[in-house]
DNA sequence: GGTCGAATCAAACGACCGTTTCAATCCTAT
DNA sequence: ATAGGATTGAAACGGTCGTTTGATTCGACC
């Protein structure tokens, strides 16, 4: 019980053993996933009793949801703080799209650039978490995203004022679908890999790619009756009377 | 052993008992992950003996494939017969990307859609194997996408001949993301509910809001020096000197 | 230096896991 | 009818799981 109550060892609240009970669980977690991986290979890696986790954390869950909030709660602040900034910003009128992206973006690539700061592990993790129906972290992702999420809304929404509050929400979603697919991506480091082999193998490539195509169906124009759509009424029917 | 040969019990070389394994296991799979489901949950729910599942497909890991296989295999040779059939009709000239994606799209809709297809539960399912980094789960996984996504990808290929095969694979890699997320969705059911009260919370209006979106990434201009990528370096230098 | 809470440790708990075994049963073909 | 393979059944195998316990060590403070 007495672990619930943060440390004062250092300053930052946390124990040298729950650092490096984190760091232990951040990797395999990613690696395999919350119900595949067990404590016991938590805490054999983080060199550290099994009953630590239990003691500093609570539960399996809890320690979880702490590996997660270590790094997504900085990464959700810097994106609102960095839109706060660009907003007050008199200088470029409106904000554009393009600039409500790069505060979405650049907290994320700075922390997959840096290592001290978990890199590229925590991001994959992330991207698992987004596919995970766990109930527990379902709930968790809402509560730690929301505010963000509805920051970012009203500023798309003043960006694309043409564009229906419902029809944007669909975007954002499948905004943060493909950025979290993407980031996950076990296929997209091969994808780098084969496709340029000179870029080394960064995240940074990815979202610069990812960007200019999000961009697009962001402003895409209202799909009210368009082409595809009843293309696929088209098909659809005839599908169904074959 | 014997199980290994399919018997011919009836007409579709599967018996009553596979059927009713294949139908708890995926709906088991779909709702925790294959980790997270226990072959005695899967068993209790088909009503059906512990061993028969090790009798009649192997294992739990083949198991896991055969549930996979049964609604995969026959979507993707739909969508590359249907992207076929589009190709040989010479009334329409040229193929454009509408129709094409129309062949990636209708195929999952039809599945979504007929209850005796599997419907949502299987699409949920193969999303989350979509970001399930378990080797055995990627191997089979591109193994059985391999065929289907290079028939896409030389369609498309054709459709713009302006785009660089690299910057092509790239949006074909962030379309598959986008879609397999939406259809895992955990949120997008939710998300439908909330926006869209009056219709019906189906994976149609969900796909007919998708399309679009994704058109318009795949048309997008080369994103040589875009604006975003302009801004994209000169915050992250502003964040390394900070 | 002794005290007291925080932290670590080894060990065990009961539960559940995937898989195997082998006898009992069913079904088909002779 | 009956032989023989296909299928089902009950039970147990060895392991691993998350969590708990109670003793032991550590370190700051009066």
């Amino acid at each position: 019980m007495a672990g619930s109550v943060v440390s004062l060892q250092d300053g930052r609240g946390t124990t040298a053993t729950q650092d490096r009970i984190l760091d232990a669980a951040e990797a395999l977690f990613m690696e395999h996933g919350f119900e595949a991986t067990s404590l016991r290979a938590i805490t054999a890696a983080a060199s550290v009793n099994l009953a630590a986790v239990n003691y500093h954390f609570g539960s399996k869950e809890e320690l979880f949801e702490a590996v997660l909030t270590r790094r997504l709660d900085p990464m959700n602040q810097r994106r609102v703080a960095l839109l706060d900034r660009f907003e007050r910003d008199p200088a470029n009128g409106p904000l554009s799209c393009e600039r409500i992206l790069v505060a979405l973006f650049v907290p994320a690539l700075e922390l997959a650039r840096d290592p001290a700061l978990g890199g590229k592990n925590f991001l994959r993790l992330l991207g698992r978490a987004y596919a995970d129906p766990a109930p527990f972290i379902r709930r968790f992702l809402s509560e730690q995203y929301a505010q963000m999420i509805a920051r970012f809304k009203a500023a798309f929404g003043r960006a694309l004022p043409h564009l229906p509050a419902r029809e944007l929400s669909w975007r954002l979603h499948f905004i943060m679908g493909a950025l979290s697919y993407t980031l996950a991506g076990t296929d997209a480091l091969k994808l780098i890999a084969e496709l340029s082999p000179k870029e080394s193998p960064n995240d940074e490539v990815l979202l610069r790619r990812l960007a200019p195509f999000l961009l697009a169906g962001l402003k895409a124009p209202l799909p009210d009756l368009p082409d595809v759509s009843r293309e696929l009424d088209g098909e659809l029917d005839a599908a169904r009377s074959r």
